[in-house]
DNA sequence: AATTAAATTTAGACAAAGCTAAAAATTTGT
DNA sequence: ACAAATTTTTAGCTTTGTCTAAATTTAATT
């Protein structure tokens, strides 16, 4: 198995969001970065290892060997993520770069021993779980924070845009993960929403609120 | 900078022991397990981003340029297989392969981190110094154990072979790095010697006292 | 010095992964 | 229902790194 058809199945993995969808070849090739032909001749491939399922001109989905295939470059992804914020003191908008290198390691013992070391985490720093050897995590019942209502509690258990400037954005304003969120109003003119952190007030854009993930209090 | 292409400036530096000596195609074709045409190739390759200093028929040898990347790959790959066996619990026979892949990890951070995890070790789990970030290192001044005389005391510091085979079969026979090594004796027919390491007595072959690096103490 | 042997390079091919441009299939809009 | 727009595939080309087989250069032996 190359990088690139590692890459290629978490990427169909990550656009069907874990169901069975059938996944279009332009869809692919907007998160891969590539072009459709390219994708085409790479899902032919696949295809042929029994990985993905395919129809000319009808998309793909992964088959169970692919599914499995992506849930463990995830894990690794996300194991070596929590490894850089745990034990290297990365932080948590420096890890992504970096982790797509490491989840092409191969080494089943590397990466258990790095999943003992880190005391079995089922989080990785950006809320996400973490699939076991298995390849099973559980799914928490988690909202959009632009889904709240006013009054509405809850915490702050992921994000949905993990780029380095939303990250680095919550860093300056000091909103992280576990923090417990209230709704105390919000705006009709621009969908902002006026927020209280830890006893601070907040102000934030509906773009803001859409890329934040919580789990109802109350 | 490909993979491929580091590794053989790290084949490249390995026969020529860090010196400049002229390198054959053959000896890199030996080292890379490939063949000599491809050696060829790729020798161009690196010559015209002067990494290597190349005349057709005369062999190569390091430019500055091409030894200091050398000598980073060398650096990560001793520092990745101190991390696996320090803090993964792997044992020395396990950590090459493993650390074959991570070596080609791009992140300077990444490496700063470790480096300082471990406490800045200066050497691997097989003895061999690792450079630190401007290539430096300490060359100790080792014998081979087959060189020393009856009587002769060494401290057990590294060894020439690190295949999984020899790291295994020391660690049947309960000899390891730092063990203070006595020559008893040396017979004359088959070349072996008769050592004393931690008051126990053991015969071993010629073959396996050429392979384990002693500092000589008296 | 001439011949043989060995080492090295060249020529031509292949698989992987990508690209562009053109063809074919599907979907959409009227 | 049919033309237009969009999506997907195909065809052909490129780069990287490898290979085999043949040619060339250098080294070793008579
Ligand atoms: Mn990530
Ligand atoms: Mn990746
Ligand atoms: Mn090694
Ligand atoms: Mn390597």
């Amino acid at each position: 198995m190359t990088h690139s058809e590692e890459n290629y199945l978490k990427a169909i993995f990550h656009i069907g969001k874990g169901g069975v969808n059938d996944i279009s070849t332009n869809a692919i090739a907007e998160q891969m970065e590539t072009k459709p032909s390219s994708v085409t001749d790479m899902i032919k491939k696949l295809s042929e290892k029994n990985l993905v399922n395919y129809k000319k001109y009808k998309g793909v989905s992964l088959t169970d060997a692919g599914k499995s295939t992506a849930l463990s470059i995830i894990r690794k992804h996300r194991l070596w993520e929590v490894f850089l914020v745990e034990k290297l003191d990365f932080s948590w908008d420096e890890v992504h770069e970096v982790a797509e290198q490491l989840e092409h390691i191969k080494s089943e013992k590397l990466i258990d021993k790095l999943d003992k070391l880190l005391d079995f985490p089922k989080y990785d720093p950006h809320g996400d779980p973490i699939p076991d050897k298995n390849g099973n995590f559980k799914v928490i019942d988690k909202k959009l924070l632009s889904e709240l209502s006013v009054n509405d509690k809850g915490i702050c258990v992921g994000v949905k845009d993990s780029s380095s400037q939303f990250l680095k954005f919550l860093d300056k304003n000091k909103i992280a993960l576990g923090d417990v969120i209230e709704v105390t109003d919000k705006e009709d003119f621009d969908g902002s929403f006026q927020l209280k952190i830890n006893a601070n007030s907040f102000n934030v854009s509906n773009q803001i609120a859409s890329n934040l993930f919580v789990q109802i209090t109350e």
